[in-house]
DNA sequence: TTGAAATATGTCAAATTTGACATACATTTG
DNA sequence: CAAATGTATGTCAAATTTGACATATTTCAA
């Protein structure tokens, strides 16, 4: 089930760490990646790019792609800041996005 | 043969992109790589805990956070974010320590 | 609508990363 | 100087992550 979901059911979850019950420092970093995540597809909707373009230029594919966005758990940071990178994305402006 | 060495046999190395001709997206990458793992061996040491020390408290081993502060290629960039927020450092601090 | 393009989700063998260990090297302390 | 404490480096089986693929679902223009 989604938050999305949950909140549409009158549910009111305010933050992933309370709402997976994770210790502070798992919860900073699943946090990171989710902003990693929507730092992703922002970038790469802005440029008007689809999955499979942006699979492409990592050597990738288009389902990892969407795991990414989704920030699922079997993908990790790295492929993440490797795909901003590629989708031309300075130091300055991933650091940006996670600030 | 490391950077030290090549400077203090007269090499002018600027930066690790052109040292290793990387691609602009893959050097990024290595530059926040390397910039991780100084600001996890500053932030140990800061705290005055030894690698041992930090390998127990994030269930790892001295020689991985040895690798890691070496920015060692067999170490993600994931496992360098968790070991800097098990040191307590916030993401605030993180992204800061990257800016 | 309807169909095509884009995205999501599940699975899996292959590739990479992992903690653990041994051991070499470095630094501090007595 | 030792010896003790801390760090570096190499190796490896086990664990995790990977790209690829199939297929389901969503989005959107005709």
């Amino acid at each position: 089930m989604q938050r999305k979901n949950l909140e549409a059911n009158g549910w009111k979850v305010s933050d992933t760490a309370e709402f997976l019950n994770l210790s502070p420092e798992e919860a900073a970093y699943v946090e990171l990646k989710l902003a990693l995540s929507k730092a992703l597809q922002e970038l790469r909707k802005s440029k008007k790019i689809t999955q499979v373009d942006l699979a492409k230029r990592i050597k990738s594919s288009q389902s990892r792609v969407a795991k990414m966005e989704a920030a699922d758990n079997s993908v990790t940071v790295d492929l993440m800041l490797r795909s901003l990178f590629a989708l031309g994305a300075s130091r300055k402006k991933v650091v940006g996005m996670l600030g």
